[in-house]
DNA sequence: TCTGATATGTCAACCGGTTGTTATATTCTT
DNA sequence: AAGAATATAACAACCGGTTGACATATCAGA
């Protein structure tokens, strides 16, 4: 490959100039500048990356610690995560944990190694102490915020309160919530917090129940979903954590000979494709992943530069109404 | 962050010493080998991947594109190859091409300038000239196979007589196939063919629609599977190349009142998640995804050494039956 | 004509490792 | 006791850029 001896040499300049010219530094005169690209186009160059970041201390590379892929939650999220990065000239490092701890540990310690510019660190495990005395800033997603440089979430609460309000407001009487959307404590527990204080304000009976982290590492929430519904029988109306759920819990109705929206009403929280796919659709709590991604990614790159950051940042939540909480009538072809 | 210098200092050996314990070179006594490792463990060190690579000339970091990140399917992908690739030591540095080829080539160049090990490229754009005189071996997954060092796809011809046998021998005998996974041409239009000739052996009825490049793009095919069943109403069987477009049908029948699986059998392709969370499940060819993306790392990692690897690789397919197909009695829960 | 701004050259140190050579010991074999 | 194997030191070159110091030359403006 083409080094930056090479193309000094064709171009009959100097390393220190051809530098320059990557660089943008110093003065350069148009007719340098040009002749210096063309003569690395002529040589199909590209600069070494290794040899930049070593030599500048920093990489254009943002580490990603997801606890799943193919989530579909996680998957929109890195999808707009790269779409960001892209745009601000960074590539994605990816790294998948599992929610596992030490696959966690383990993975920073990557991002150590490969001296990124920073890391995003999705959902996952609880609070850990690995995460201090850090070399690159930590930004965090739906995950305890004080644990990184900066944070994000979404505005949980509001979700368990819009989850509820339409439930009840559909007419559902005995409410029922599906959380531990990880089995872990975790900044989305908030929604129950908000479901809850809807159903207490409007006095209307709720239950909860919090599948264990077993039930969330391969996302097949059937077997809680059944025995819930076999033990609160006159359930009309559920708010499951995730679309994901949702999902299951359409499913698992439609088994049952539970017609949905008619006798069990569902909202979901996401707003994630499958929520489209399902038949009904699922009425959910859309976050702005694409706004939430392109904010960490900014403050990721911002952070790594030892601008301030904002320590925390919130986004609003909207509901998404489709058919799982509708008057049964056909959908239209969205 | 402490170097090499510094282990080698608290250590009271030389640098050479100590990067000879790292890499296992050369005679080393099991006391300074645990010297060495204590020592870093104090210092919390970890070596600079970067020098490493720079000066090994290569680094342990996989380039993967894709087309799409949401789209359940390389969702998958991603998350095998990313486990795949980590049992192996390698990192993965993801990108998405949103299938136009000048994002594939710009990303191909970013790959070149990190000097990844290999670049793993999945589907995505038709054939096309960057793919010479590469400076690192190219899998492909599910694309042309002569592009690259070596190629991996699934049995596209065998999973297309699959689901047409299937399809005929329950029942159906007005059948059709939505294909055109990408809206270019592809390996998996051979799915196409092993359909058509199946369906002329049994001299069953049979149509086909290949939706353009921009349904994919958005993976919304809503349109199209509306307008082909008014074009069509006798049909009775559906065979849709993937499964993301099969629960698009299931939907459109449900709006339009047609109950599958009893006045319409739907047969998906892949064999991903939505497959199982639709009502009915979509009975689908399943690819053996995790097997294929062990596969692209394993050779992506021979092929960077230099070993000779198999110009191409084919994985068989198999059929997995769910309720879009069945008897229409309730599914048992998986 | 003097002063700056502009434009480039020359040189060398540095980033943090890897690797090869040469030199010295010590210990084990035979 | 000689030779081989083992273990480490001491150097230094190299990977491919970045950056700063200093020198040199041109050209425009005052």
């Amino acid at each position: 490959m083409a080094t930056l001896k090479d193309v000094a040499r064709e171009s009959g300049l100097t390393v220190g100039t051809v530098s320059r010219v990557l660089n943008n530094r110093g003065y350069i005169s148009d007719e340098t500048r040009e002749k210096v690209y063309a003569v690395m186009r002529e040589l199909n160059y590209q600069p070494n990356e290794m040899a930049r970041s070593l030599s500048k201390q920093k990489s254009n590379t943002i580490g990603v610690i997801v606890p799943h892929i193919v989530h579909p939650y996680f998957a929109k999220l890195i999808s707009n995560l790269e779409q960001a990065a892209y745009e601000l000239k960074y590539k994605i490092l990816l790294f998948n944990s599992k929610g596992k701890e030490e696959k966690e540990g383990e993975y920073i310690e990557m991002c150590k190694s490969n001296r990124v510019a920073a890391v995003i660190l999705c959902s996952g495990s609880f609070h850990t102490e690995q995460f201090r005395k850090l070399d690159f800033p930590l930004i965090t997603i739906e995950r305890f915020l004080d644990e990184g440089v900066a944070g994000i979430e979404c505005d949980n609460y509001r979700g368990g309160v819009l989850a509820a309000e339409h439930l009840i407001s559909r007419g559902c009487r005995h409410i029922l919530h599906i959380g531990g959307v990880s089995g872990l404590p975790m900044p989305a527990d908030k929604r129950k917090q908000g479901f809850e204080d809807v159903c207490r304000k409007n006095g209307v009976e709720y239950k909860e129940v919090e599948p264990g982290q077993a039930y969330y590492d391969d996302m097949h929430y059937y077997p809680v979903i059944c025995q819930t519904l076999e033990q609160y029988p006159q359930t009309d109306g559920i708010f499951a954590s995730s679309d994901l759920i949702a999902a299951q819990v359409i499913q698992v109705c439609a088994r049952k000979g539970i017609r949905v929206p008619e006798q069990m009403k569902v909202v979901g929280f996401d707003d994630v494709n499958v929520a489209a796919l399902t038949t009904p659709g699922i009425t959910t709590i859309r976050q702005p992943v694409k706004e939430m991604a392109e904010a960490a990614v900014t403050l990721a790159v911002k952070a790594a530069k030892g601008d301030m950051v904002p320590a925390t940042s919130m986004f609003p939540v909207t509901l998404v109404e489709r058919g799982s909480t509708g008057n049964g009538k056909p959908e239209a072809s969205r």
